[in-house]
DNA sequence: GTATTTTAGGTTATAGCATAACATAAGCCG
DNA sequence: CGGCTTATGTTATGCTATAACCTAAAATAC
């Protein structure tokens, strides 16, 4: 994983939806796929917050840019998006977040801060690691996986 | 772990269904709760099948079984039956489960198969460790969990 | 053992999440 | 440019979940 920092982190903010908005374009254009203005429009909804947003959320956000208002046009791109590793569904929040390293990895593994509802992405490998072994023995063949934690961040840690 | 079969091992399954209420009676005796109809009946139903059921589908059993049918029994039943660690919910199917060791395990790690729905508990530990520490190094401090994996089980496996 | 408090169940209504199905328009390719 | 494919817009609906209120049953206090 390349060292991005993560959401916990203070860090320039501006980088995030520039960087997530080029490389998404690279990714897309090797794979002969179009980011449209609504898909793309979608993806920026996502990456202008470390935080995962329902589709409604998100919807509406379209809707002020001038996308229809119905939902499947962001449920819809939020699919796109989602299939190509561009995007995650959060199914603890039944919610969206931008990824936030598309290249390198798909099998996310979330932190989700009930304090101040920060997302971040985390290192994947150790984890799956181990799920695949308990899955092993079981005789179980893994497919996709959703590892979600529910906890604090630092920051709110210290609040509390 | 007890060595209990898991869902995807043939087995004598009319134990699960009674081991299960007999297990929960002896766990909400020591808390003082009450396994009322309802919550029996709920988790019977939940027992009766390795795999995890909507709460509409479980309403729906239990007004065939003469308790009431708005949505809120099932999701009473469900949620009592979550908080006291004898059923789970699983996040990717937004639907529920009887747990299968409620003494002993109250993080799991759920392996569902896509090809029958059958859904398994397994060893939770080594995942669980591993999702802390990746965790603890982002400074964040995990309360809950939510480890699924979708896959498919040894028998879908060697049909398909 | 009856009154009081607490806990649980029933019912109505509504909120939140998601998709099917169909119509229109925009890009792609002969 | 004509036909094909992909994407967007719209209507309608289905599934998941909870708030709020009322009644009944159980626990507890007197």
């Amino acid at each position: 994983m390349p060292n991005q920092p993560n959401a916990f982190d203070t860090h320039d903010h501006s980088h995030c939806t520039t960087d997530g908005l080029a490389r998404a374009e690279g990714i897309l254009a090797l794979r002969k796929q179009r980011l449209t203005p609504v898909r793309r429009q979608t993806l920026q909804i996502l990456l202008a917050e470390h935080r995962a947003l329902g589709a409604y959320e998100v919807l509406d956000k379209l809707a002020e840019a001038g996308f229809g208002k119905q939902p499947p046009v962001a449920y819809r791109a939020l699919e796109f998006l989602v299939e190509h590793g561009l995007a995650h569904k959060v199914r603890r929040l039944n919610a969206f977040a931008a990824c936030m390293h598309p290249e390198t990895d798909h099998a996310p593994v979330f932190l989700i801060c009930r304090g101040c509802n920060a997302l971040a992405e985390t290192a994947a490998e150790p984890v799956r690691a181990a799920l695949d072994a308990a899955a092993h023995a079981a005789g179980f063949t893994v497919e996709r996986t959703s590892i979600e934690a529910l906890g604090l961040c630092p920051k709110c840690k210290v609040a509390a």
